[in-house]
DNA sequence: TTGAAAGCGGTACCAG
DNA sequence: CTGGTACCGCTTTCAA
């Protein structure tokens, strides 16, 4: 392997200054440091021919800037993540930046773990999808990480830039929908990796079974995993139920999924026999058979934002902390219809 | 924002010089290198007190190692890359690595400019998964890469390791299992960014065709782009079809929902009126409604061998080059069933 | 067993 | 407008 190629070959190659091509290449030219056209035509034409790339890590250690943002995921299986990955990921090419993933496989352990490897990098930002806030809290601080900048979702840091997820507002359309379509028995499928998560939907779900007169019943909420397998497993214990629910809520679209999976493997038909939601609204939610009615925030817009946030604080530390809430909507498909009789 | 602890602040606080933190810290004790044991505590002590965390690019300046590779995935659309990041993450955290992740969002321009971020970066290795493989062998000798480690997957690259995936045994098994199930027109839904993608399955499912003598008909395969939406309007323009055929085949797991979605829109039971089968096995596919007969080869284990490879060639440049290629077969689910009379 | 010092490849200041 | 040069924080060789 030949040696590298670095900022001296290029200033001997287009016979000028180390300093000079420097100041070509990050093109300082068009601020306060004027360069000859004909040096810059030189220096460029140098680093073609010889193919220069600048060093990232020489650049970070000097500037101490990485151009680099790191995300942390908490779960590679859920394709709502997915969609936020891709958010992130579109506003970081936009302002040229790289990105940086961890996964946490939602296990603190692996989330403190991958903070501490973020932190080694000195990434200029961080957005964290957080799964236990109150843990990385402690974490951050620890990490001395207080300074940089930093974005949450899925929970808030103080001090921190947060995107919110309201899915209030949402669930209650929801319960509303289904209540509406003379729904009176409806389970939850609660498949989460630690029970505070989803906390709101479930809250709301309750509410909504109590205003309309209808008894809290503890069988129709199922605790389970935040698998595809375990939501499965979940649906099938709610199917099992007599009198069986005529509805399913999941706390996310694979939950959902579940219950419809749940649902042919008992020979129900939905929405006939049995009507199912979930939330996110995942990429997938509208090519399901039956396509999923679910409440919308937008995976990619959360991304987006998050993403956004986070480059507003690079570029100005001093802005007031800020906090973007992205409400959510229920969305009807084809997955619920009336109550059987 | 209080000043940056670094090394000389831990071997301060410790009494030591700088070298002997260094020491303890890349742990060259077990090594060539001894150290007192009350040293090391000092050094951990004082590392502790102060919160110190390594500066990775001062570190990879130095030693010419970042502890990173890069990823290039062509579309964060589709399930199937996000199992093989899966694999590749799981291999890479066992080895202390972080992941840098590109997307190219199946654009030529974008594999470049990903491409030469990567570069920059000077990461110790590279896994690309190609949708464009002759234009970034090209770019490669541009970047002057030739040296680094680099693992290719959806294209070999000369000189380079590569994990191939083997759809021609899968797809021969899918097309005789859909034959033996009695089915006589079958389409074939090739979404894919680039024509020359998926060539293989296409090409075993056309010879199958002719094998079980039947009359190659251009209608039967549809032509679109490879998302799941250009899979459903694909998979309707098949359905129009009359005869309708019994069975379509999508090129991949994406495209096989299109189907699905739209025997639905179009009144059809599937597997009863109409048979879909895909390619990948994706996460979802057994919770599909019905379940998903596909071929397999392991998006996750694809992922898992890529970085295998690569890591391998990490500790071993002189390894002679590698090709592994990933058997795939038939996985029968529910979505596939005899040929309606 | 520990310390001193020379870079790694850039950037940014200041002098010319 | 361009060149010299002092760092950024760490690793690594060599001496003590």
């Amino acid at each position: 392997m030949t040696r590298r190629v670095t900022q001296m070959d290029v200033a001997r190659r287009a016979g000028v200054s180390r300093a000079t091509v420097s100041n070509v290449i990050t093109n300082r030219s068009g601020g306060n440091v004027p360069i000859t056209e004909e040096t810059r035509r030189r220096v460029l034409e140098a680093v073609e021919e010889l193919g220069y790339q600048p060093h990232a890590a020489a650049r970070t250690l000097r500037s101490g800037l990485t151009h680099t943002i790191g995300l942390l995921v908490p779960d590679a299986g859920n394709p709502h993540f997915w969609g936020v990955v891709r958010g992130v990921e579109a506003v970081t090419r936009e302002h040229g930046y790289q990105l940086v993933l961890a996964f946490t496989a939602l296990e603190p352990e692996r989330e403190r773990e991958s903070l501490r490897a973020l932190a080694q990098q000195r990434m200029d930002g961080l957005i964290l999808l957080l799964t236990y806030p109150g843990r990385l809290a402690h974490e951050l601080a620890a990490l001395r990480l207080q300074g940089g900048a930093i974005v949450t979702f899925g929970g808030v840091l103080a001090g921190k830039d947060a995107v919110v997820q309201c899915y209030g507002q949402g669930s209650a359309q929801l319960m509303a929908h289904l209540l509406g379509l003379g729904h009176r028995r409806i389970g939850f499928i609660h498949g989460v990796a630690r029970r505070a998560l989803g906390a709101e939907r479930l809250l709301v779900y309750r509410r909504a079974l109590r205003s309309a007169g209808l008894p809290a019943e503890d069988d129709l909420v199922v605790h389970c995993g935040p698998t595809l397998e375990d939501g499965l497993a979940g649906a099938l214990r709610l199917l099992d139920l007599t009198p069986r629910p005529t509805a399913i809520v999941g706390v996310n679209d694979l939950m959902a999924m579940g219950a419809l999976q749940a649902a042919a493997q008992r020979g129900l038909s939905v929405p006939r026999d049995l009507s199912v939601a979930g939330f996110d609204d995942i990429d997938l939610a509208p090519y399901l058979v039956p396509p999923l009615t679910t409440v919308r925030a937008g995976s990619e817009e959360i991304g987006r934002q998050a993403a956004r946030l986070l480059f507003q604080r690079i570029q100005d530390p001093g802005l007031p902390i800020q906090r973007i809430d992205m409400p959510a909507h229920l969305v009807i498909r084809g997955s619920t219809g009336p109550c059987p009789p």
